[in-house]
DNA sequence: TTAATATATATGATTACCCGTATATACGTC
DNA sequence: GACGTATATACGGGTAATCATATATATTAA
């Protein structure tokens, strides 16, 4: 993992708002991602499919979902980047409004995994 | 200075490059960056200006030269990244390069303000 | 004022990126 | 097997970013 790498990935605003929700929440599904931004499923699975090329994110399946997580292998630099992004999205548009948006998500699939 | 704008700016190359030597050298003039990081003028000219326009560096003219810096206003979670990624690039090409080309250079104007 | 150096910007071309739609694959249920 | 849901990928098309070259501006020195 680069830095010329990870800061190209993050540069996306789709896959910047994706990363903070997982930074926060641990663990999500597709369409829980699709659902709290807003976006439709292509999309969001096309940039989550790139953040997992460069390994950022790890996937795993759950019967018919397939959940998302920031890398364990993640370096320490990233990760330290991620917290920083969080601190910055605190209280800006959008990203506290899509965290607002997924914990209200009715009919969430079950599992939860926080890091 | 949204998070968006700020990871859009650090994900070229020649503006990580440049950054991450203003950000441990404390002000560098262009003829500076062009020479360590081996590219031509305008090309590092008109990366900084997107710097500029962005309030990340702030210039600084003296005599015939102009001297960037990393922003007095950047907000605290931005330099908190900057930090994160010197560390990432302190033993990772071509960052380190950039820097000890830059320390060997000849001739250099000579004006230094460290941060 | 002419020349030399340092920096900035304009221009046109190329490339890279992102998009929506359509379709394919995988799983669960009947 | 057929159907519904969840996810992934393929395909063009449109837009935005980057580039190298050429040129303009500003400063200093002669």
């Amino acid at each position: 993992m680069t830095p010329e790498l990870f800061l190209k990935l993050l540069s996306d605003p789709t896959r910047l708002r994706s990363l903070l929700l997982l930074q926060q929440e641990g663990e999500l599904c597709v369409c829980e991602l699709t659902y709290a931004l807003g976006e439709i499923q292509p999309k969001i699975s096309r940039h989550l499919a790139a953040l997992r090329d460069a390994g950022i994110v790890v996937d795993r399946r759950e019967g018919q979902w397939i959940y998302y997580r920031i890398s364990p292998g993640l370096p320490a630099w990233a990760r330290a980047i991620l917290q920083s992004l969080v601190k910055a999205a605190h209280d800006a548009k959008p990203y506290a409004a899509d965290l607002d948006k997924l914990r209200k998500m009715p009919r969430r699939p079950g599992s939860r995994i926080c890091a």
